[in-house]
Formats: structure tokens, sequence, C-alpha cells
DNA sequence: AGGAACGTTGACAGCGCTACCAGCAGCGAC
DNA sequence: GTCGCTGCTGGTAGCGCTGTCAACGTTCCT
């Protein structure tokens, strides 16, 4: 016997084939690929399924054609701003296609990452996102082993699964160094969270730096596991200056720690950028509102997340790019407090005063 | 003809329930129900899946049993710090779930909104979370009709289509006019971007709260369509102040704009809270951060996201909550930046000081 | 004019799973 | 012993769509 079920009054692909006076396969066509029909049947099927309302429905066409619309996306903290700009370019890029997104968060967890990876790929993505470099051997296997393209996105290094798109965190973190030393700054501290791959990197940017001016020591280091927050940047900033009163420059791994450290300053009334210069990392938009303003990095990550999606979409669709690994490189921009011009006390008058000077870098050149 | 396709190797539930010795559909109902097999097909039904090491076939299941186990999300913005909090706690709850979250964004857009239920509602989700109550009448009707449960978030208001929580912002927003009237203010200014319908109903709670008090005026309410940032919280305060000198406090329509007013107020050598006292709006963490620490009203909305989800989950399974509008409330957060207790000078030290004194008000009682 | 090539259309047979109903065993009640 | 109940299991028949291939009409080439 066949069933009941609700039934719900469904417009099937069939009764719009019916109306338009074609056979369902070619109605089929229609919303997979209208080229491929006549002008005529194409004009009259596409009035059938407006007049029945009909929208496709995608478990059919997902069971049938033994594939889905659905790009997946691997982030590790949806806290994190970085990650909600990201997110805001992978979703801008989606809409109006097909494609649809399925977002999941591994907190920073490379194992969590893996069972992810293994639940998602299950279900056939057309495509895959996942942040960083660093997956687990098995994850990796996974991942070369998918047949649909994935895009590595955060950061560039050797060695692709597929198409990457990021930044060089070493590169930044130099380069930021860099500025420090050439705005006349010497003992210059390092204040990081989280310690994620990236963090990391960066830190490696900062000791690299530092040694080949000659200038490293250990205990201008502060990093913490926790989680970032502005609060914790005016702690570890506290810590740092307890270990190293000579502290003359703060780069801290993120803005919400260089704000936390910037409140912290004006809490002791160390005068910034005079006593202390502070550059962050990413540049938020707060950081270019502050007083003073804070130098940062820039970081493009909406267009990182777009950008991501898009060579994606182009890939699923057989149009591979040209270059599939992509460097969106990073901009110091030097703001009050790193620029060695004192701070002249502005008076009434909002925004960020004088343009700002930027370092443009394309990473991966040293 | 067969076909052919890539094959793939694919393990199947008929293959799973081979292994196990036992008919397809008692393989089936292990993944669904366990409780309903004996003990005995159980765990043959188990290992053999494990063995083979078998993931359903979601679009199959979708498609036969007619419905989806996704949860449809519609916001208005993914930019906004507000939103990620929701959203973490509604992934949070999806967790560990058979439930997935298909994400969408309105960008502010009641007609958007409305399209994207449509296409929502048209793939039979579990149960829909949509933002806020003021959909459009279409909108409305087609969540009254729709055969899934669903919760409004972010506000609480008369009339739900189903399930609801949220808060009063109207409520809260006099809760904030109202501690800043007990620290001896009285020309209240108040300054909102984007103005959504949450954001008027802010408005709403000032300027009821102002005229109870007669001291209400049109122009001590700068507001702008431009999404918010705390650049643009420098400006409004600029406005308002050129229109209002005699102002003494500014209630912001959220926090990044209560930053940026205490950037201006930096900028312009205003002291705060003694020229100047600032109310922001959801308490984001650098509020207890900052110099001086400022005053919000915190909204719980990561419970807020998480509760949500958990709520739909419940009556998704049939278990229908008992309290289906949940009022979470709010709290003012007082701090430095509305203390007529005239700011000490805090010397070195980190972190908020002195713990917050809390006025909590469960909203929906004026 | 004949044939190849192209563009367009349709028939068929599932994709992998579950709703529905029927059946069977085991048990207690009469 | 028979009935009805409950608990578990299985067979049948699709869910709505698309991949494959075949077939058609038309155009273009030789």
């Amino acid at each position: 016997m066949g069933r009941k079920r609700t039934k719900s009054g469904k417009i099937r692909l069939a009764e719009v084939a019916e109306l338009a006076g074609v056979s369902p396969i070619t109605a089929s066509r229609f919303f997979r690929n209208p080229e491929a029909l006549s002008i005529a049947k194409r004009t009259r099927v596409e009035s059938a399924a407006k007049e029945l309302g009909y929208v496709p429905n995608l478990a059919a066409r997902a069971l049938a054609s033994q594939r889905t619309e659905v790009i997946g996306v691997l982030i590790p903290s949806l806290t994190n701003n970085v990650f909600s700009d990201v997110l805001r370019g992978i979703y801008d890029a989606s809409e109006g296609n097909r494609y649809s997104i399925q977002l999941s968060n591994t907190r920073y967890s490379i194992l969590q990452e893996e069972k992810l990876l293994r639940l998602f790929l299950a279900q056939k993505p057309a495509g895959l996102i996942v942040t960083g470099i660093d997956q687990t051997a098995e994850s990796r296997a996974m991942l070369e082993a998918a047949d649909c393209p994935i895009v590595q996105i955060m950061e560039i290094g050797p060695d692709p699964v597929d198409m990457m798109i990021g930044f060089s965190h070493y590169d930044a973190a130099r380069a930021a160094v860099a500025h420090l030393f050439e705005q006349g700054h010497r003992r210059i501290g390092f204040v990081g969270a989280r310690m994620d791959p990236r963090v990391q990197r960066r830190l490696d940017g900062y000791v690299s730096a530092m040694k080949d001016a000659a200038m490293f020591e250990q205990r201008l280091v502060v990093t913490t596991a926790t989680p970032t927050s502005v609060t914790l940047g005016g702690a570890l900033f506290t810590d740092l200056l307890a270990r190293e009163p000579d502290l003359d420059a703060v780069f801290c791994a993120n803005d919400d720690l260089a704000l936390g450290v910037l409140f912290e300053c004006r809490r002791r009334e160390i005068a910034v950028p005079d006593q202390i210069a502070i550059v962050g990392f990413n540049d938020l938009e707060f950081m270019a509102s502050a007083v003073p303003t804070l130098t940062s990095v820039r970081t493009n990550r909406y267009e990182m997340g777009k950008t991501a999606a898009n060579m994606l979409i182009e890939a699923i669709e057989g149009r591979r790019p040209e270059q599939p690994v992509l460097d969106l490189g990073f901009k110091v921009i030097e703001r009050q407090s790193s620029s060695s011009r004192h701070s002249e006390s502005r008076p009434a008058g909002s925004g960020a005063g004088a343009a700002n000077k930027m370092v443009a870098l394309p990473s991966g050149h040293d």
C-alpha cells in the first residue's frame, strides 16, 4: 500500500512539467542549466514554476545527484571578532547562488576538527573551507581523499591540500616589530593569549625579528592559553611590566589585548606612546578611534572569507582558479600609539586625525 | 540500464543490516530510536555500524521521512557583536545532538527576511529561530502556517507566533535612564545608530522616562540609520554636544557607541563621569575594563541563544516547554562612568576595581 | 543528396532511507 | 485453551529528483 502522510500540498517538479507541457526531466534541467533548453520551453517552465510557486526539494536533489550544494566551514571560534569578519565574507559570497553554508566550531581543537571533518565529508559537501594548516595527519588524509574542492583560510604555508588563502602571520609580526624598531623602540614586549597556531607564528615572527636585532629576551614575552579579552590585555601587560620595568613598547597578538594594554596604561598614567608604544594586530574598527589612536596590522578578513568562498564555488563549478594559493598580505597601519612624532595634544574634533601612514607588505618575502 | 556513478564505496544501511543479521528497517530504527530494539539486536547493529564506519545519508533520510533535522536561524546581522553571542549560544546548544543550524542574514530587512523565510520553510525545517517581533504580515502568516516550532528571540512582546525569548528593550532603557536620574543627572542625551526596531524601542523607553521627569527635549536625541561603530559614537556625541552644551549624561544605544563617546570625551578633555556620565547597552566585555569603567545594561545574549535553541529542540521532540514566553530580563551594571561618587583616581592595579553594583530588574514591569 | 554533427528532448531506473502495516512470539486474563 | 494485548521485527512501496542513454529534428558540410 502507498502511504498517506501529510501530503502538505507541496508542488512537485512533475506538476510544473505538466503545466508547462514538458517532461519532468526537461523541467529539471531548467532549474539546473536553463541554457540547455530552447527559449520556448524555458519560458514555459519558468512561468509554470512561478505560477505554482515551485521550490525544489533539496533532499531529493541531493539523493538523486549524489551530491549536495552545501559548503562546509570549519572555524575554531565563534567568539573571536576575527572570525565573524571572515564568516561575513563567506556568507556574503554564498548569497544569491545555490550554495548554503554549514558551519561548525572546532573550539581550537584539532581533534574536534577531525571529528567534524569526518561528519562533513560523509554528507558529500560541494566544498570545504577549513581554518589554518595545522590539521591532524588523519584530517589531512581525509582532506586529500575528499572529492570536493577545499580552501584553507587564515594563513598560507607550504603544501596546501588544495587551495589556500591568507597571509603570513610570521611576516606580519616581523613587520610590526620592524616598525617599532624604526620608531626607535628597543625593549619590545610581546603579549599573547589563546596561543593558537597563528598566534604562535606571530610570536615566532616577533622572536626572530628581536633576535635579528640581538634584542630578544625570554622575559619580554608574556603569553597564556586563556582566551583573549580586553581585560586580559591589562593583566598580561601588568605581568610584563613587573618583569621588565624598562619596557618601551608592546606588540600585542591582537587588538583586544592592545586595547586592554592601552586602558592599563591610562590607569597607571603611563604615557602612550611617549613612555610605551603599543601595536595591535588585525586592525579592528575601534583602533582608529581610540585615544591615542592605536597602531595595528591590518588583515583582510572579510575579503579573505569572501574570496575563499568564491574560489571554492568557482572550483566546484569546474573553473579552478589559476592561482590556487592567494597571499592577501597585510599592512602595518601606523597610528599615534607607536608614532615617534610626539603625540600632539589634539583639541576638539572627532576621528582618527591625520591620514594613516601605511606600510604595505606582501607576506612571503622576508 | 542502471547507472555507474562514482560508487564511492559508501556504506549503506542495508550493508550494516546484513552484517548485523537484521532487516534494514530494524537497523534504521537503531539509529532513530534504539530503545525500540531488543538488547541483542541493538548491540549487533551497533557493532556492525562501527565496524563498517557507517554514517547515515541525511538526504535520503530527509527525503523518506519528509522532514529535515535542520534548525533555521534568521538574524539581521553578522557584524554586530550582539548576534555573535546569540549565535554562539545557538551553536553550542546544537552541539552533540542531531540538529544542524542553517543560518541566514536578513541584513535588517524584513523583506529579505520574508524571502528567506519562504526559502527555509520550503525545506521543511525541524524548527525556526527568528529575530524580533517585527515581521511583515506575509512573514507572520507563513510563520503561523508553518508546521514546525518557532522561537522569536531578542525581545519579548505581545502575541508570540509560538515561543519567544528575550527581554523588554523599552524597560531596559527606562532602567538605564532611571539610574542616571538617581545619580543626579538631568540633561541626558540619547545616541543611537542603525535604529532597528529594538534600538527604536530603547529610544522609546528613553523618551518615556525623560517625559516622566519632564526633562525630554527632542534635541537631546541624536540618531542615524548608519550601522554602529566606535568611531560613529564619537561623531554622534560631537553632534549632540553641539546641540546641547549643557549635557550632563549620555545614554548610548549600544556599547560600541559608548566607547566612542568615552574616547571623544578623552579627546576633548571632558571628565567622565564628573562632567558627563556615560551609560552603554549590552555590557560587552570591554566595558568593565575601560578607564573609567563603563556602566552598561547587561543582557543575556549567550543564554538567550542557547535557551532558544534548547526550547526549540524540546518542542521539536514533542516536549513543549511549560513557559513558551521567557523574559530573560536585564541588569544595569553600575560602573565608574555613571557613578556620582567622584571617580577616585585609582593607582596601579588592573581590572575593574570594586564589585559592580547591580540593579536587576525583570523586564515587563514598568 | 547523403551523412555527420549538433542541439534538444524524453524514458527509464534508481539514489538510500523510512512510513505504514502486517505478522509473530510471548504473556496474562478469562 | 483461547483471546487480546504488548513488544519486537520485517516486507512493501515509495519520498522527489536526476544520471544515463537513446532518439529526434535540424543544420551544415562534403
